[in-house]
DNA sequence: GTGAGGATGCACT
DNA sequence: GTGCATCCTCACG
């Protein structure tokens, strides 16, 4: 079953927690690729400093104030992508990042799959992720959306952590809102 | 095993 | 022009 619009119209550090364990979908071109979700990263309004929203509305981050359930997604270091999903009301610029996913279906056995999506770059890049999928609507789109599972193993206990990569953003840069499954060995960095 | 540095494009001062 | 919600490679030991 696939999550619903008010799955994400709750405060945002709360669907950061609740998307672990979720699977996220990609069906592109005939071929369908699932992730189970064991990291990710909450951005909370325009006050967050760590937050793209933080300089106000501008065309890039209009999305994130827009209606929740929405994919905000974009380019950054020249050549990697990220995905976020909107949360929270209309007005109220908000997102979750997803960091790292397991992946489970439509992947390259070849590879180490520890490695293939242990990131949010490179999660877009397995799951073919880029700037035409950006205001994508996750809950009506067939090519990306949520589903819901089994739930978290048992023994899959939720850590709490600083977020990565934002150490300009002052006391933001110390918030507890980066989420992951302890000892999940598909986070992208075990802190 | 760890750490430094570079690649690279675009949104925004 | 600046700096980034990243990742990979190459040293080093």
């Amino acid at each position: 079953m696939r999550l619903t619009r008010d799955f994400f119209e709750r405060p945002t550090v709360e669907v950061a927690q609740r998307l672990l364990g979720k699977a996220l979908v990609r069906v592109s071109g005939g071929q369908r690729k699932v992730g189970l979700i064991v990291e990710t990263e909450a951005y909370v309004g325009g006050d967050d400093l760590a937050s793209h929203a933080s300089r106000g509305k501008t065309q890039r981050t209009a999305v994130m104030f827009g209606q929740a359930g929405f994919a905000y997604v974009y380019f950054i270091y020249g050549m990697y992508h990220c995905f976020n999903v909107v949360t929270e009301r209309e007005g109220f610029p908000a997102a979750v990042l997803v960091r790292s996913v397991e992946p489970l279906e439509g992947f390259d056995k070849g590879q180490n799959i520890y490695k293939i999506a242990n990131g949010p770059g490179k999660l877009c890049r397995w799951l073919m992720i880029d700037r035409s999928l950006n205001e994508t609507d996750l809950i009506e789109s067939k090519g990306l959306y949520f589903e819901e599972t089994v739930g978290i193993l048992t023994g899959e206990e939720i850590l709490a952590g600083a977020r990565i990569g934002v150490n300009y953003a002052g006391s933001y840069a110390f918030k507890p809102w980066r989420f992951y499954l302890k000892g999940n060995r598909f986070v992208s960095k075990d802190v």
